[in-house]
DNA sequence: CGCGAAACTGGAAGCGCTTCCACTTCTCCG
DNA sequence: CGGAGAAGTGGAAGCGCTTCCAGTTTCGCG
């Protein structure tokens, strides 16, 4: 219970010893002019020899800028943070950090607890600005956020309202690719998995989906709503065929959904590419090992955590940076091959060429 | 560049607006006794109507703890903590210190600078403690670690010494489970992909499976060594076949590895587990997502994150928790399956009954 | 040499909260 | 009814660092 045994050097001792007042001190560690070269060197060298490190918690008190930031994932699903969005994500947070002084709170609310926590968080001064992902639908949290005065960064917009700072994927595009794809390689009889219908994700990429089948005038057979797990894929996937038997391409809001529709593909003995194409979204690792390897909407998730850091670091400064959207690209693999560049499954006779 | 706009109300206003003096406004928020009860009401009123939360970098100062611990993943590979292991231990973590008052800070020290950061944090008294985890071989860091005054738990063991709080898997049983399944299966001619031998889990992994196969003496064909990524895997597994061009099995010191492997062997014509059986370690997703799906050695990371996080929590309050260990288990599917209970795969001829 | 500007210096006042301590006021019971 | 101990109270001293401010020196240059 008691703090601690040992007591660090505090910046008095060292003023003490190198024979300086504190003030002077002070501006040698945070090497601030009006320091004599003498006095400088003489506090440097009792900083040294004590080894002192001055206390965060004080020069956060004095300056009032703590020197950290906090990421907040707010979600329902318990087991959402696991799905490797959210590492590569924190991977890119954290790169950018490591260039600024800042520390990074990780806070997962997922249980109303945790909200709780987030909340007075926000409101307690306990970090100089806040990172907030996977809001689902119109979360209070979004416009608690916004009421605090601390700078906050969406990562993904929101289902409502544009944010002052946000940096998003490009999933209506992303998604537009995969609907041309599909059109591009004959692809006639579409179906779709999408997510929760409260999640700005979900609509983007139904939105984009859809648009991009329109402008082809090829009809979208059948939707469906996964809540973006595997198993939520799967029994999509289930409802998808028994409403419309014979589907010959599938686009899911994301990768995980894919692979639990593969399974139940595989189950009903359809044949992936040949019966039915699919093409998933995110593309991080798991979308190289599934059987077959699969066609994805590659989003750049580690630069996302990047700029959302970056965004921060902008806001918490002064600056009033723009939001970004980040582009999304199609990486082609064998569930929904190239028409044109013969893939490594054989050739495929129920696939016309494409338009 | 200016700290903030509004200001929040203090400790101060709320004692005057309830006509108190601070130090009973204090006592109420941190509800201690010796506070008449119309008082207490008093102040609580005032701290709703000001909206007052108490300022955590000042308590800090005051009671000199931080409310808040580190989790730092310290490891030369950049892309290390993309792996779905770290994930599963923040959400033990997190779930763990949701119970309390402490805040998470995250810290990724793959860099020179990040573990710059790291050491001036554990010096600076930035957190009441700290979870340390991927300490490659005799990482320094270590050592520092234990030299700080605040307490410091290990998440897995460090490849010297024996440090006073750690939670860490049974890697050795695991591996000897690995060992003996082969055996029971009649496997003779196993392989090993080992990790990095500076790593405790690589050594223990290595130790256990070769312990496990000398009790039956099979001798272990050929090890080497991979870096716990995929492509380390898949090249290791050439290495392997070079040398040895017939084994009957394969355990690797991770499933990332053993994904890896399985590709080499799947484009080297070599059928799994017809002709090689194959078994990973950790049993995360992506486990059941191979071809065919791998049999691999499980270990709770959930739990480690929590029980780490617990044994620190117990740790800062003063008491001396033990340290742990945590069971591990095979869970058996297709690539290396049961001898007697038939798995999904065919019958497969070229493996003879087990022992 | 003289003088204004620029560079140093350090005392003191905080940052917002906890807690020790010296009192004052109740309570309860023999 | 008296007195001891418990409960309540608030002033004041920090926690360790930053920074304003009012001087004191030093320096360049006409």
């Amino acid at each position: 219970m008691e703090p601690s045994p040992k007591r660090m050097p505090t910046l008095d001792e060292v003023a003490q010893r190198a024979g300086v007042s504190r003030t002077a001190a002070s501006r040698v560690i945070n090497n601030a002019p009006h320091v004599s070269r003498a006095k400088r060197e003489a506090v440097e060298r009792a900083v040294r020899e004590l080894g002192f490190v001055p206390n965060p918690t004080a020069q956060a008190l004095a300056t009032r800028r703590v020197g950290a930031v906090v990421l907040a994932v707010s979600s329902d699903e318990p087991g959402l943070f696991a799905d490797p969005f959210f590492a590569e994500v924190i991977v890119g947070v954290s790169a950018a950090l490591e260039q600024t002084d800042l520390e990074l709170i990780l806070l997962l609310a997922n249980t109303p607890r945790g909200r709780d926590r987030l909340e007075r968080l926000l409101r307690s001064r306990r970090a100089d600005g806040v990172m907030l992902m996977a809001l689902r639908g119109d979360d209070p949290l979004g416009r608690l956020a916004e009421q605090t005065d601390l700078p906050v960064v969406f990562g993904g917009l929101p289902l409502t309202g544009e944010p002052r700072w946000y940096v998003d994927a490009d999933n209506r595009g992303g998604a537009r690719l995969a609907a041309e794809h599909f059109v591009r390689t004959g692809r006639r009889r579409p179906v779709m998995i999408t997510g929760q219908v409260d999640t700005q994700v979900a609509v983007a990429r139904e939105q984009g989906f859809t648009e991009g089948l329109a402008l082809a005038g090829v009809p979208l057979l059948g939707i469906e709503a996964g809540d973006f797990t595997e198993d939520g894929g799967a029994a999509a996937m289930e409802r998808l065929l028994a409403a419309h038997p014979a589907p010959d391409a599938l686009f899911t809001a994301s990768d995980a959904m894919a692979i639990g529709a593969l399974r139940t593909l595989r189950t009903r003995g359809l044949r992936v590419p040949e019966d039915v194409a699919v093409i998933g979204f995110n593309d991080l690792a798991s979308a190289r090992h599934t059987a077959p390897p699969l066609t994805t909407v590659h989003q750049p998730v580690r630069s996302l955590g990047r700029e959302m850091a970056r965004m921060l670091v902008g806001a918490i400064e002064g600056h009033d940076p723009s939001p970004l959207i980040l582009p999304t690209r199609l990486t082609v693999r064998e569930s929904a091959p190239d028409a044109s560049a013969g893939p490594i499954v054989p050739t495929v006779p129920t696939v016309p060429t494409g338009v």
